[in-house]
DNA sequence: TTGGACTGTTACAGAACCGTCGCATAGGCT
DNA sequence: AGCCTATGCGACGGTTCTGTAACAGTCCAA
């Protein structure tokens, strides 16, 4: 993971508008972007940047999408990095093609920026957990995915699970708003219907964990607009 | 988004001498515009483009603006877009027809310039809240829209939902002066019934925010016409 | 099965905010 | 200057939003 909780991402597009929209919207939603527009450039920046994620064309010159795929999942050392593939034919042929060749998710183009980020946040999750060493932190609180543990003050906190869960969310991206919709999608998942009002009570719950050894209430809330940290 | 965070818009509009007008505006207020004058064109352009906003025209020979906002907000990979639909008939009937539709805005013709570019702006607010990095910035004013924090002379300033909503509208175009009509439809939202006079108070009372570490006035009173930053 | 931990919903109180009014004042025109 | 209109501003009642406690249902382990 690079610095700050900052998911480092690798874009690799030959077609310049679309890698730069796909770029904008990345570095929008906290990614650190570095892009290449052909598979060999992408190899060696795999090296010298050590992605967390990959997001990968099909169709390059040189060296295709499904080529530098194959390549990195060859590599014991690069296997484990997550890698999207865009593609902009639809058949089932290539989606399975593309898995098979080990790619670990699939897009077709013209896709949804929004679905696109999400599928890149649910690839970086699932990897996380695996990722030793990755401290998300923030002032005082320390949280720990791997040992599922939280500290503040180096003293251990006692949280449920959709605590945790809310203040990982709240502590990926600090100081931004999110609104009480998007904590449901983000922390509850997206096609669950609770009422928005759940979100305000579990905000209660984490606040009083967080301040049950004493401290300031970290969470803001920001009126008419949703809840932040910091 | 299109480089340099120029929104990409769609123009669908079969009447070429109105197509020309608009085109011409959109493009002086930045806006990178792509254009079509039916609407089979549109639909292709959509995917071919990404647009981040679509400006669409009732009436229009073959497939009807009515028709493609139909089908765009159909497609899971297009339903993100927003789209403004135009039309000459100003009933009632089709205005909920318009966005029962799916479409997300609706302007009337004939049709002000202006408040047509300040509804887009507006959608492409709503689709795009987190625009990060880019922070608003006029004179020695701070506005983070992901933060939902503003600072004037590197001081936080304490402003409730409005005033913030009615702020980042007069910074997104600095020195532009806003009716109040203008105001309430941006701020406030259309067809929310409010006296005019409703405006006048709340910019009083965003001044006084401003203002309250010291500092000018920035915001300018036009007398007759409304208000403007700087 | 029992008990405990956790969750989602609801109700209620307090706080923050809103829209309107009335009046004072400033601006522009003759 | 004198008049008229537009604007600034304080006050007030009403509304909305948020924090919190209480409660019932669920799940799981012992």
């Amino acid at each position: 993971m690079g610095k700050g909780g900052q998911p480092k991402v690798l874009l690799v597009e030959d077609e310049p508008a679309q890698r730069t929209v796909l770029a904008y919207n990345l570095e929008a939603e906290g990614f650190a972007v570095t892009q290449a527009d052909n598979g060999e450039d992408a190899m060696l920046l795999v090296d010298e940047e050590e992605p967390d994620i990959i997001i990968l064309d099909w169709m390059m010159p040189k060296v295709s999408g499904i080529e530098v795929c194959r390549r990195l999942k060859m590599r014991p050392e690069t296997r484990g990095i997550p890698i999207i593939m865009l593609s902009a034919r639809a058949e089932e042929v290539d989606r399975i093609r593309g898995l098979e060749t080990g790619a670990d998710d699939y897009v077709v183009k013209p896709y949804s920026v929004l679905e696109l980020m999400a599928r890149a946040r649910a690839q970086l999750r699932r990897v996380r957990p695996s990722t030793a060493g990755v401290v998300l932190e923030h002032e005082d609180i320390r949280l720990d995915p791997e040992s599922h543990r939280v500290y503040r003050a180096d003293k251990v906190l006692k949280l449920g699970p959709t605590e945790f869960k809310l203040l990982v969310t709240l502590m990926e991206r600090p100081g931004r708003v999110f609104s009480r919709e998007q904590l449901l999608d983000l922390v509850w998942g997206r096609d669950i219907y609770v009422d928005t009002r759940t979100v305000d009570v579990h905000v209660g719950r984490l606040r009083k964990s967080l301040m049950s050894h004493g401290g300031a209430d970290p969470v803001r809330t920001v009126r008419g607009a949703g809840y932040s940290l910091g």
